[in-house]
DNA sequence: TGGCGCCGTAGAGATCGCGTTAAGAGGGCT
DNA sequence: AGCCCTCTTAACGCGATCTCTACGGCGCCA
């Protein structure tokens, strides 16, 4: 769940927000004033931050700017003002949008995402699978037994890659089958039996008695660190 | 100097965006249709595409969505439609930030430093990159086996960059030749042997046992220091 | 205990993919 | 125009990979 933090004093607008922030999938907390906003960041750490620049205690710019002294957190500012220096002098400020009021909730979420979408972080899940025995990077497309990188073929790894994404989970034989040969295939097991074997030959420590590499008969297969 | 793509169609206006960008140190090239701007993101590479929606002979949103099927590179959308629905369907297709006409020029002067702030490998730029065999300097574009210059193509230089920034991870056949040659390019594989061969003669200590340059067959091509 | 289904293993043949070489086309420079 | 560099494209041989078959083992059930 992403964390965002809506810094602002209108308590209707604040309310508004919340219900459709929450709604999107977002835990949200909010602060009323711009030292409350700042202490929250560090306290909750949110993934993404919406100012508002006009804030009851201080301007919203040194908000911005004490912020940026420190951390690298997306920021999203919404701002009644549209003139062309507020806009440009919160952006060098270190904000990473700009919103001028009034707004839609629908642009306003839109540029959440765009936003958030630049993150790494944001949606990528962890590349990096390990096991006792061998260590896969997804991303990279590399296994590793014992420090040393093991060549796969391209059918190994694309079965491979559907167990370890599917970790812990049973993958049956149909399922496998047509996520790496394609939808036509539903009963060719003997694949399965033949491309299975190769990668325990070169993964598993004992290759006769798999534990990662797990056969429930007449099922599946499934993959567990 | 940071390389910019303006994709716009309306002259005036390219001319104005040219000399207020290149006062700013930016390399400005330009293209009037979204059919020379595809394809000027191929040749050129720049760091950010600022595009026009409204263009002559296809619709901006569809030039938007065809860069981001192999590309993520930062887009900066201009339009002249308020609508919020508009707004949306660019950010969700992909726009890094969308500014609606009329606008300031120092407006989008600073949206364009905040999209490139937070480019990724903002902090974490390499250019430097040396192996046993020879050294590469990305930023001077030049390298050197032994301390002595070796002199490469643009084609070869281009494929030696994308495999070294994905340093150590595996690119793909088609990545490879859409980042080269161009979106359009999927399949011509034989490309890849050439040029990689090229490659291997002029760097690999033993070209025919390559250890930098891997081959994994059937699925592409990885740059190991 | 015997049959049956399911799985693991080995291997053979056909196909695919890669490295290499070389020739022709196109473009820029002198 | 002539030259040179670069890119594109084709052809060949070899090794790797995929597909498919055969066989033996194991557990389950009557």
């Amino acid at each position: 769940m992403t964390r965002l933090l809506l810094i602002d004093d209108e308590a209707p607008f604040v309310r508004a927000m919340r219900v459709s922030l929450t709604a999107m999938g977002y835990e949200v907390t909010s602060a009323s004033t711009g030292a409350a906003g700042l202490a929250k960041v560090a306290t909750t750490v949110p993934e993404i931050v919406v100012l508002d620049l006009g804030l009851p205690d201080m301007d919203g710019l040194d908000v911005l700017k004490q912020l940026r002294t420190w951390t690298e957190v997306p920021v999203i500012v919404l701002s009644a003002r549209h003139r062309d220096d507020a806009k440009v002098a919160a952006l060098d400020a270190g904000a990473d949008d700009y919103v001028t009021k009034p707004f839609s909730m629908d642009e306003l979420l839109a540029r959440i995402r765009a936003t958030l979408r630049r993150r790494p972080g944001g949606a990528v899940e962890d590349p990096i699978v390990e096991t006792d025995a061998f260590r896969i990077d997804l991303a990279a497309k590399q296994v590793t037994v014992n420090g040393e990188a093991v060549r796969l073929t391209p059918t190994e790894w694309n079965v491979l890659e559907v167990l370890v994404r599917n970790q812990g989970k049973l993958v049956s034989q149909r399922q496998l089958l047509q996520e790496v040969w394609g939808p036509q295939y539903t009963t060719e097991t003997e694949y399965l039996r033949v491309y299975l074997a190769a990668l325990r030959r070169k993964l598993e420590p004992t290759p006769s008695q798999p534990r990662h590499f797990i056969t429930e008969p007449g099922m599946g297969y499934r993959f567990v660190a």
